[in-house]
DNA sequence: TAGAATACGGAGAACCTCTCCACTTGGCTA
DNA sequence: TAGCCAAGTGGAGAGGTTCTCCGTATTCTA
């Protein structure tokens, strides 16, 4: 079995070099993504952490494969809320509220969360990708079982609607309420 | 008061080459995007036109004014097709019908349609803009006066919601049915 | 038909992504 | 501790892109 990452555990681990690294390119790739958006210059990110172009993409062959890395740590904060509210007693409330968490998780990364959405994602980019699925499925699940939901409605329609509100308002500074509202459309929706 | 195409009344018409090669650029144009998305190399079209870059920028100064020339025929046919519904006799109907044109109009053009809708648009793409929305505005409104659809949303709102969609299915191809799920979905909270 | 105004086009500057490979370095082994 | 070598580095450079500038060519007007 592969480990999260895409790794196998039967690999070396990383050089201690490499593995420094590896930290500097993401630190630098979050600062980049968050100020010029999931376009921001490859060149750039690796001037930043202080390595050459050459070293950036033995870590990270793709665009997407940084973008994941950036992304992970919150996919891990946003798994967690969802196992949280899976505990929940009001099972509709959780899942609007995750729901809202996850639109904001999105539009805060300039649609970079959305851009790893909707590409075909492989490797670590599809674990992640995975992992929101299934906190979308459980806690979609659990409010149609309540009766909270609609049942005719797919947790990756659902979160195909929010990842569209994210993409489609994430340049859009000048009506920083519409986000929630046409969330609040949806969710209208879901409830059936 | 400026004419639509953000050029003055009071200027000179173009001169014959210029309005020859302004046709030609808009003919590559139109195939470069449909065969390569959105992103298609500009130094291509012009190629393709026949005329120099210094020509295309000049005719066009950004991607978007490209892209709004290019989509001016489907946007005219689509404020067509939205008068016409104006004087349908079920509101209601008429709307959900014009946003499911609108919708195949946006994912036509591989997110072409909605990358025009959500960037701060200036001239000529302002003008589509603001058809477009003056069209969901009437279509909207009227099935609102006639109770089928709920008070309490704006077009704005609504049309996003859509380009949402356009944008978020864009490139998945492995389930062709989901756009139109998913406006079922969002159609299904616009009833109230 | 000649002059002025307009428009052309391509060379080139300044970026970008991505590859290749001579060199450096960390970690293991004796 | 010394030395070896696989792992890792980094930057030059190929080939792409966007966009500008300005000498030249074309069209319009008088």
């Amino acid at each position: 079995m592969a480990t999260g990452n895409g790794r196998a555990v039967t690999e070396r681990p990383l050089r201690a070099d490499a593995r420094r690294n590896h930290e500097r390119l993401v630190a630098a790739a979050r600062e980049a993504f968050a100020e010029a958006g999931p376009e921001a210059s490859l060149n750039e990110i690796a001037r930043r952490a202080g390595v050459g172009p050459g070293t950036l993409y033995r870590h990270f062959p793709t665009r997407q494969a940084l973008l994941s890395a950036v992304l992970q740590d919150r996919i891990r904060t946003l798994c967690g809320h969802a196992e949280r509210l899976m505990a929940a007693d009001a099972p509709y409330e959780a899942l609007t509220e995750w729901l809202g968490a996850f639109l904001v998780h999105a539009r805060v990364n300039q649609g970079l969360g959305s851009a790893l959405m909707i590409e075909e994602l492989d490797g670590m980019g599809a674990d992640c990708h995975r992992r929101i699925r299934d906190a979308a499925a459980g806690l979609l699940g659990r409010a149609q079982e309540s009766g909270a939901a609609r049942p005719d409605l797919s947790s990756e329609d659902l979160l195909q609607l929010v990842v569209g509100i994210a993409l489609a308002t994430a340049r859009n500074d000048d009506d920083p309420e519409q986000p929630d509202r046409l969330l609040g459309v949806v969710l209208d929706a879901v409830r059936g």
